[in-house]
DNA sequence: CATGAATGAGCTTTCATTCAT
DNA sequence: GATGAATGAAAGCTCATTCAT
């Protein structure tokens, strides 16, 4: 089992699946990322699976249930760091400098995103069309990494590190800032040559400074 | 007709549809951007049509022909501007700073987006699951874009205004901002109220300076 | 035209077809005998006619119709010469030696049926499935054919010629001996080099004494 | 179940079928036989045998498939005798006179023909429109009964009974007329009173001895 | 006369789901 | 729990036929 596959398999370990749900998991991560939910056929999935169809129903009952026990705990998963305590408690006096809490973070989480990267293609690409996940995606995801950053921000911004504007304009031009460099690094130019290490240096000076040229930097 | 519908009508006016052809095409964008293209049939954009199913294989060979007829001309007529001999010669000279040239493309372009967002929107979700979109998308869009761009971006860099970096890493992180403002504007949180003046102020700021407080700012 | 569309443009002659309705019939006798009535399609016809679709219609009212009209007149002209009165004249008197007549007759049918191959294909594959052309042949061909043929084989068999037995099994036999040549021939294998005239030779040959050894015959 | 489909159900037999499968291939045969292989849909065949559409396409993946299914079994069952070594001795001993192997074959094949009619029916009708059947025919059929045949033929040639004519030409000389009589009797005028056992000994006559009344046969 | 856009019924095939084994 | 045969609704698509131009 490759690396990727262990990580998948944590998210959906504390279910205690068995051995065929886990194939049957899997199976459906391949193709849902591959061809889309609504393209793919329960059909395909257990062949692919090695299981019966039937078996498919017998744990999910339907095929939406199957996209939603495959995109849910991954929500959780995704944002543990944030509301981790421990982890949070170090977040906030480990890193004194704005600069040296996105790059752990994008380190922390790149990995992490990167490994699941099937199963984030999936939760975004149904996003728009089940409103359900939606729903789960704003509450679970936005609110919770808005509530946790906000706080940070704050922080950052009463040290003066950070300009003053809206928690969530700010943490909307950040996180869009990352995402944007995953999606064009691992969707739209896959097969591209990427310096990843260089890239996220650049995207995280970007972040900081901008684009501009001003004299202070100098 | 809606205002809307006028735009995306333009997008397609020059092949001279015929009525018949232009419900097709209106259900179909409806459809595709509101449940996905492999979740649409064709039945349902025949009957929001107004015609028989029969007439959508008259026209669209089959319902990938459909798609592809929707989503290509976006392709050419998303970057137009940035094509256009004309409007790059203003450019070129009209906008002494950065800033100005990225206000007036967003103005310009956000509109374009807004109003063809349902089309856009298609375009994203199925770009994925369809290389010869995929490739479309690159040849036609990507790489357009980015040699007009490229130019340009050279031309601030030389003149002092953009930091030295690649090219093609300056116009990465410029775009996504942009998009990513504009994905969150309108597909993520499009029922939340937004000063899209103000917003868009915040992105160029963003995308010229950081996030950091520099003390040359102040 | 080649040498077998003026023999097919005969069967249709006297009918004062108009250039679109040759078009249309040649088409339709070229698709229909490729792949078979039901699996032709009225716009593939129309498409290989080049014609439009709709003046197939203002022609033959129904695919049927077409069907009909290809196969009707195939009917009379196929045993035109059996009831023509001058050539049955002749045939009664010239041709002492029954092998003369059958020879004369295989020789005679046998360039039009080639000719007519494409048409006689059809009509002996639609033949089971419509009973109005099974009617049709039973009662213009097989009927008529037989009346005239079995007259001149009782002519024979006063003769002598000819052993005693029903007409009708008689001509049976004749006639599925020379038709079993030419779908062997034509249909079976129409690939394998055939030395047509030897052949002929060799069915005339078995029609009158079979395939048995008889000392006399040496 | 009637005579003709216990025979029918014996060339299915190895695949140990289902009592669907069963269902569903008399009814496809049914229908086939009637209304030709294209002029048949699967929804009629899956009423007629009582079953859902889908069961056709669980067994069968496609339309086409189910025509082989019906067709190529029927290709080794027709000629097993020929093959089978012991019926092959019994019969270079057994008969002595041509006549004699005629009767016994054409006996055995009548009524194996036609018990099967419906399926050979199909075969022939669809032969000319599908190149595997017709390949897999020349090559399970045409060719082995040849080979088997041919040795016959020589055999009795060498004793003398039957004239000097290659192989081939003496095999399809007597093989059709054998089929024309069968054609003729089961297709053609299916309704007339036959005195089957007359029939037959009058096309063995004229296999051997031909129509022509020779003096030594008085 | 000729056209070809339009139709809607019907085609083959696939689908998610059920249930007896 | 697991299977896979069976289902029938619905999918994408084709068809013969009509009719306004």
């Amino acid at each position: 089992m490759s690396e990727e596959e262990l990580l998948i398999q944590q998210l959906f370990d504390e279910e205690k699946l068995t051995d065929k749900q886990k194939k049957i998991l899997f199976a459906a991560i391949e193709s849902f990322s591959e061809k889309g939910y609504a393209a793919t056929s329960t059909s395909e999935i257990a062949k692919k699976a090695g299981v019966a169809e039937g078996t498919i129903f017998r744990h999910y009952n339907t095929k939406k249930d199957l996209l939603v026990s495959i995109v849910a705990p991954l929500m959780t998963k995704l944002i543990a760091p944030f509301v981790v305590e421990d982890f949070n408690k170090v977040l906030d006096q480990q890193f004194d400098r704005v600069e040296d809490f996105l790059r752990a973070t994008i380190e922390n989480r790149r990995d992490v995103l990167k490994r699941l990267l099937p199963v984030v293609k999936i939760m975004l690409q149904e996003i728009p069309f089940h409103p359900e996940l939606r729903h789960q995606f704003i509450d679970q995801i936005a609110k919770k990494i808005f509530e946790r950053v906000s706080h940070l921000i704050k922080g950052y911004q009463e040290k003066g590190q950070i300009i003053e504007m809206p928690p969530e304009t700010v943490a909307r031009l950040a996180i869009t800032s990352i995402l944007g460099f995953l999606f064009t690094r691992y969707i739209l130019f896959p097969e591209n040559d990427w310096d990843d290490e260089l890239e996220t240096e650049r995207t995280i000076q970007f972040i900081m400074h901008g684009l501009g040229k001003t004299p202070s930097r100098e």
